[in-house]
DNA sequence: TGACATTTCAAATGAACATTTTAAAATGGT
DNA sequence: ACCATTTTAAAATGTTCATTTGAAATGTCA
């Protein structure tokens, strides 16, 4: 029957709490590992709920995402307007705390990126949209701010390379959360608190200046070729 | 038509044919997603064979990656024995070539890490005595080497966030390897020839070299002798 | 060979789960 | 209040899958 697509304005309160706990569960434990009955339970709605609103388990999936993106501060919401184009260290420092602003920070609907996690290894669809959408876009900024720590027009792979070792960084602190706490014998539950990031912003920022012109001084000035 | 890996039925036990077969399946869809019927089908065996051989799926799951870790080089055996201990830069190259081929080679049961890699987004015990046997020994032998490239004692903290910014990049041309090649246009399924990994060798080493220096305030021209 | 253990096989069982169906209840417009 | 539409509820259906079963096949050793 006409299902009167009903926008996301108002007045679906459990077409919102499904999506909010689908999102929820998705990210811990995975598409398939994920069921119905746990969704509707947590979103205090009846088991056919999800088919009524969704129409599939696997089409709730696709909704889950794209309300989680919509949620989800774009880059230029996440960066600071006025990111410096004069002072290249300025802008480096901006956008990792950006970044590390994005992946860790507890706001925002935190099972977005955990669901995204898992579509790096075994990608669906809809991962496409996400790089395209939102990883070209930062990466793109980066390699324009990397770009700025020289005056020569450096070789589009090495900008590349050079972007996504800091990204990796900041990857690790994301992905490799429940080592990095195991390691330092704190429990995975916890999370990391504020501290932490800014000390991760700090020794990210640092480390990255000085990968960038060591490489940048080989590139340009020719630099003496170390013997060992 | 009928079995192509005829060859390796007859003489491989069928034990271990379930083992290689789940590797690459548990690696594949995760563990929910596996079936038991595709393992056994991928190892020309019985529907049956799995209880029969292990009991129960679960309990496959832990066999198979103590099979995989079992066939895994160890650290040792994957750093060269003559590691450099008089030059920091030399030891730091030869480290991130171990731990790139670790990571990206194709060689050896290569799906154990793709499964370690689901394990460190939904943790399972395995993870615990995966970080303890494997992550230890490496991160502990890589913060070593960090700490030869300063005359000074550093904070263990440093060190540790050092470390991890090494291997934080090299881990990212390993999870996001589908992301990357897309970056580039190229197929998931081809993954990185070996002219990939060199780069990503250089890159990473020189990248980690600047970032070392600089934050221990100390440029290539000091290289300092350390008395024991 | 013949007894005995081990391994393989096809079919059966039963549980978990997504999805459908049916009907009741709530809601909104007139 | 009345009717049409939307939402909730519970039960039914059918599928997928892990696991079990019992028999057949194969191997082992006297």
């Amino acid at each position: 029957m006409s299902r009167t697509m009903i926008d996301s304005t108002d007045r679906d309160s459990t077409r919102k709490r499904l999506l909010e706990a689908a999102g929820e569960v998705f990210a811990d434990h995975g598409f398939h590992a994920a069921t119905i009955q746990l969704i509707c339970q947590k979103a205090g709605a009846n088991i056919a709920a999800v088919n009524y609103y969704f129409g599939s388990k696997e089409n709730l999936y696709y909704e889950t995402i794209k309300f989680g993106r919509s949620k989800t501060a774009s880059l230029d919401s996440a960066l600071p307007p006025e990111l410096s184009t004069d002072d290249p260290e300025k802008a480096l420092r901006q956008f990792i705390r950006a970044y590390l602003d994005a992946l860790l920070s507890t706001e925002r609907p935190k099972w977005l990126l955990r669901i995204m996690a898992r579509e790096f290894i075994e990608p669906t669809p809809a991962l496409d949209r996400f790089i395209e959408d939102v990883i070209q876009p930062w990466m793109g900024r980066l390699t324009q701010i990397v770009a700025t720590f020289s005056p020569a027009k450096l070789p589009e792979r090495q900008l590349n390379l050079i972007a996504q070792s800091v990204v990796g960084q900041c990857h690790f602190f994301f992905k490799c959360q429940a080592v990095i706490l195991r390691l330092r014998g704190k429990d995975v539950k916890d999370g990391y608190d504020s501290s932490d990031i800014d000390e991760f912003e700090k020794h990210v920022t640092a480390f990255s200046i000085g990968g960038i012109r060591s490489l940048i001084g080989q590139t340009t000035a020719d630099k003496i070729h170390r013997s060992n």
